[in-house]
DNA sequence: CTATCATGTAAACATGCGTTTACTTACGGC
DNA sequence: GCCGTAAGTAAACGCATGTTTACATGATAG
């Protein structure tokens, strides 16, 4: 048995997202958590001082938008919808939106996590492409669009077989280009 | 003390379906549903079986879609979106989809059931609207918009600050409308 | 080599859960 | 009016949870 308390933290952390993501935050023990990392439950309290603070430690997020500044102004939307699609594409089981999409249901503080990244991350998104007159109204029917995709994929197991990629892309890519760009009333 | 167990059972089961509304199925105690009700939480196995059939009971939806035969072609879109919007604008805390949304997050079961609504209403909405040509994959589509919209309004509690109604109504209007009859790639 | 302290463990603790059991109470037919 | 039965209750059961405590162990500085 090695010892690094470091490296035992970080698969508690790991072993947490992957958890909390699949599962949410109340379906998910400190037991199932430990198992996972290998180790004993009463880690992460020594680590995290409880369950808690675990998961706010473990869920912080970057929506790492893709560079836009070479693409052409009428295919941002299809870009960035193209961008989620295929972030959600593979089963990575420790993608933390899913973790907060998940969580949020039941769990008041993920959905002021969310809530967070929008007002920050898509509305400074839009005011970058579109300038900042109405930019937060833009961001918020943006992210009804990609909160629903998300929601649909993960929560529901829509999958390929229910909506074709490049139908979805195309479509779903045309409508934030219009909530992006196109005039609101 | 009045003895009507049909009553009882509703008084469970309306206890049940705001309380699941508001905090999802693992948040909500047996003992909390019966507390809301006024009765012993024995009553809710001897009525219901259980919780988890409780639940199945209590939560049972029908989407209520608005009579589409004298609304102008182009304006079907808007008329949904105002339909969904103004239905979730009251507070009522016992809006199943609500229930069903939140809930799905961590239950296969409820999960299970938005699909069978989508399968079932949406489709045959899309179907009736559009023709049978690709009707799922419209419906799926529309969809992800719907339960997007649902979800920021009622789990991340995105109001009328946020997107003022007309502008979201005219322009998740347009989506809808686009999903429903424009041309798929 | 050994003393020491961070690291890890096992077991118990307190609590809250869904459910079951044994019991009490009010209603309706006779 | 009585009594059988449906309706309702109180209390306990068994279990799983998050957390704490007391103890064991391995790395490391002197």
């Amino acid at each position: 048995m090695t010892r690094d308390a470091q490296a035992t933290r970080e698969r508690l952390a790991t072993a947490a997202r992957m958890l909390f993501s699949r599962q949410g935050f109340e379906r998910t023990t400190v037991r199932d958590i430990a198992a996972e990392a290998g180790v004993n439950p009463a880690l992460i309290n020594r680590y995290f001082g409880g369950k808690e603070q675990l998961f706010a430690e473990a869920v912080s997020i970057d929506l790492e938008f893709p560079d836009l500044s070479g693409v052409d102004r009428d295919r941002i939307g299809r870009t960035l919808a193209a961008h989620f699609f295929t972030r959600w594409e593979g089963n990575d089981d420790d993608d933390l939106l899913r973790v907060l999409i998940r969580t949020a249901a039941t769990n008041g503080e993920a959905a002021a996590r969310i809530r967070a990244i929008l007002t920050d991350q898509v509305t400074a998104m839009v005011t970058h492409v579109a300038g900042s007159d109405r930019a937060r109204e833009r961001a918020c029917l943006i992210a009804t669009q990609i909160l629903g995709l998300a929601y649909a994929r993960n929560v529901l197991g829509l999958s390929n077989e229910d909506v074709a990629p490049e139908t979805a892309v195309a479509m779903i890519g045309g409508t934030i280009q219009r909530y992006l760009l196109a005039d609101l009333p």
